[in-house]
DNA sequence: ACGTCATGTCCCGAAAAATAGAACATGACT
DNA sequence: AGTCATGTTCTATTTTTCGGGACATGACGT
């Protein structure tokens, strides 16, 4: 069992979650590589037997996914999926807009930092932009971790009614990862009732032995926020009074999220182009 | 509340060629617009039975391909779809037609060309020629770039709605590289107009002092391009004016690019045999 | 409060597709 | 011709998809 579950594994293998789905794993090799492959450096490649393999090419070549050089026995990437790679990117301008106040946060405050949502009673990282320091914790987008030992999760819990978060927790032990997680629900409590009223939350070596967090709720609109914004950086780095310092930028960092889903929220109402 | 259904959307697309490609037809789907997408709205668009639909995302969603908007309930691009599309075409450009249209437009203009498309709200360096004088810029393709002070930038934005720029821009600080580039909105917005009645872009010293770059965009089939070709050159050997005599060079060499992937739109579309 | 509607989610038997071993085909090089 | 490496086809078995129908949930309207 991971302590952190990601969903994409690192590039290397092609990954056999349901069927379907390895054709992008297959792409994301091919995309990696900058050269037409012939169906033996894939099988080489991907570890994945030649007849079933002959067959993905086969498929995504039908579709105009991939299309073979002129020797016919090299594929590389078709039309087809540049341009829906193409259109992928230029249609992005919400995601292009947070990830650029994200990048501007890593900037202003000089360590890792990340968008989260809540989702079932873990926390999962939507963005995540590395600050530039050689040190640092390696969680990439996709990941998941518990919301009762992450800054963002207590967030998240603090603004549930009561009833709210004793369901949550209710199926939910509170698992611990290091001596300072809290695993005792009055403890946790407590805790949150903190974080509601200061209006951020800290994480100190709850989860990772050596990684602080600090985090703060990009408001909505309704009230009941499900992104939060955080920083990290390792104990080395970053002590619990010296995350206070980063409060400031990470609050103006949220409004301006909140100013985007605004943005959206508005536009989504009005004839899209 | 959603506003009247335009019934000028098109009916109904997904290709049920084999189960694993409408996987592919529905990111193409969402890629084609600037929006989230809730499970009715995929439904009334593509004509899929909505369980069918469900399982699809939710496969997406579990691959890390889609993410949930925090609303959950509206399917937007995940990272690592983005991840591939950003790799694709990064790894294209490298080899192929592409880059012997570029070598060439490099050998005719005498400075160092590139090509670019917008990822987010940045511009990314897809490939890269260099000239062959002593004197140059070293940037190799796969570097990023901000929209607003580079020429191929200004003209994605030039063809983007008021809306859409507006969204990228807002959150992204218009940060001054140099004393010449843009930071008010209202600067840019005029640029922007300047360069989308005129069909080129300039960047005059607006990133890196001393830095000059022409860029044109890649005429695409419908209209909205995610390519541009460009030339930049030390203000040392280049003015402003010189720079508009590279024109025609470029605007043949955009047509070449332009001819490639028609070519290899038709050729996709022909006997696979 | 209650019904009503629209939307998201789950279930499950029938149908279809993926899987990979083995065999066959094709060329390259000796 | 003989060997080797690679691409291709065949096939029975296993696994997945499919989508109608039913259920769940929340947002209204009365």
């Amino acid at each position: 069992m991971d302590i952190v579950r990601t969903p994409a594994d690192p590039p290397a293998e092609i990954n056999g979650d349901t069927p379907t789905l390895r054709l992008f794993s297959l792409l994301e090799v091919m995309a990696a590589h900058d050269r037409p492959f012939s169906l033996q450096e894939l099988v080489d490649e991907t570890a994945v037997p030649k007849p079933t393999l002959h067959r993905m090419l086969q498929q995504l070549e039908g579709a105009g996914l991939l299309q073979r050089e002129r020797d016919g026995r090299h594929y590389s990437t078709g039309v087809r999926l540049r341009r829906l790679a193409e259109n992928l990117l230029l249609n992005n301008s919400t995601h292009g807009a947070r990830h650029a106040v994200l990048r501007r946060l890593v900037e202003e405050v000089g360590e890792s930092c990340n968008l989260t949502a809540l989702s079932g009673s873990e926390v999962i990282y939507l963005d995540r932009v590395e600050t530039a320091a050689p040190l640092r914790f390696y969680l990439h987008p996709g990941s998941r971790v518990p919301a009762h030992c992450s800054a963002s999760g207590k967030l998240f819990l603090a603004q549930m009614t009561p009833a709210q978060r004793r369901r949550l927790l209710a199926h939910v032990p509170l698992e611990a990862f290091t001596p300072a997680t809290l695993t005792d629900l009055d403890a946790l409590e407590a805790e949150v009732a903190r974080v509601r009223r200061d209006g951020f939350a800290l994480d100190s070596q709850e989860f990772l032995p050596g990684l602080l967090c600090v985090a703060v709720l990009v408001p909505a609109a309704d009230g009941r926020s499900n992104l939060a914004v955080a920083a990290q950086a390792p104990s080395m780095r970053m002590s619990a009074d010296k995350a206070l310092q980063l409060l400031p930028a990470l609050q103006r960092a949220a409004q301006a999220l909140a100013a985007i889903d605004e943005e959206d929220r508005q536009a989504s109402t009005h004839a899209p182009a």
